[in-house]
DNA sequence: AGTATAATATGAGATATCTCATGTTCTGGG
DNA sequence: CCCAGAACATGAGATATCTCATATTATACT
């Protein structure tokens, strides 16, 4: 992890204002932090002491299970916050977060900031709408895990994920996500190897029939 | 659905002052509804023109599936927000909410009032707090839901809403809840009998090895 | 280049859970 | 009091998914 200093600081603080986003300035204590790829953004069970606001990259939210078992409970994009849930509530048990591609963000101290962002209408607006479709994701995925089997859900995730035409994502990245073992995700990636919906092409996955994999996903949708 | 109007409003208003919540006067549009067991609060798909704050009673949040399979997202109850949902969002899929008792809310128009809410920093930081907690739950709902078996998740759900050491839920509310088939969850609640955790008396069952259950449900809980 | 570690792969048997069919017992309204 | 619909109950077979054991590649680091 790298913070931002002097000359590097100004210059990216004046490239990526946030300015907007608050109706105070907030500019005196914040600093800019730079994760790399696989880092571990916020150690799980560790609350952090700032309210971060992405700027660039991507990252993982994990929470692991007393059975071992690990569940990557969402992404996050850039325009997300991170910590949120410790600004708003003093006791919540923090999830990890890790960086899955270089990943900068804005770091706003809890110390400095929480009584003017708790007072700030502007900010609560956007952290509202923001919370609301967290939340409304997470219903939908939860109600989905339980109604349609993962032939299903898979369906959409390549959909969603795939980049011109080629799904790549890692297997375990996607068990974590999908909350399915290896060894059932690969079995389901073969049977639509055999019904053509994907070739396999070396590591990757090329789409053949994208309307089969619409209707296996469409119905995930609701009207 | 009941609206009340005149002296009963009057008297309710009165007696179930809202204006902490909010830093404007809130009064002069508000309205109070009265829904009935069973009722339906919001149809499924329809928004509602009102954002509801639930006084009194206990109500169920419903999505039904293209597969017919019916989704219990989550229970509402007294001092949580309805509708806040469509007040964040301009594009959002309404859900089905039912008045599982008496069910007393005010009930706040959209077109009156949007604006100054969405500008109030007070509501929004309490409306924060509630989301920040509906997506926490959701999250935790949803992993659970996927690294456990539902022997693990019945049990944290029998402690939760057993009353004086009786389980007494409805067994289809439980299904759309946990998210498995009646069959299954006859058999797993067959299984804890066996084991002696619970004993049927009638339509009831009754704790009988409290301890059994709080560990089968221990391991749902992050260290 | 050589080795450890992560990622990919595959088989086989065990479970968790579902679907469907069918029967019994409550419960509220006429 | 009777009946329809809701809620409860149970059996049997199918399927989705898991666990474990074991190979075979990549990838990164010395």
């Amino acid at each position: 992890m790298e913070v931002y200093k002097g000359e590097k600081k100004r210059l990216y603080l004046q490239n990526h204002s946030i300015a907007h986003l608050f109706s105070f300035p907030v500019e005196a204590f914040i600093e800019v932090h730079e994760y790399q790829r696989d880092e571990w953004m916020i150690q799980e069970g560790m609350r952090p002491d700032f309210l971060f606001y992405v700027m660039e990259g991507k990252a993982k939210i994990y929470v692991t299970h007393q059975n071992g078992k690990v569940s990557l409970i969402n992404f996050i994009n850039a325009n997300d916050y991170i910590g949120e849930m410790e600004l708003l509530n003093d006791v919540y048990y923090t999830k990890g977060i890790q960086a899955s591609t270089k990943t900068i963000c804005f770091a706003i101290p809890f110390h400095r900031y929480r009584p003017q962002l708790l007072n700030d209408a502007k900010f609560l607006r956007e952290l509202t709408k923001f919370l609301s479709v967290k939340a409304t994701q997470m219903a939908a995925k939860y109600s989905q895990s339980l109604a349609f089997p993962l032939e299903n859900r898979l369906a959409d995730f390549i959909l969603q994920t795939a980049d011109k035409g080629f799904y790549k994502e890692k297997h375990v990245t996607v068990c974590d996500y999908l909350g399915v073992s290896y060894r059932h995700l690969l079995h389901v990636l073969t049977q639509f190897c055999e019904k053509n919906y994907l070739q396999k092409e070396g590591r990757n996955y090329q789409i053949k029939q994208y309307h089969s994999l619409c209707e296996l996903a469409g119905v995930l949708k609701n009207t």
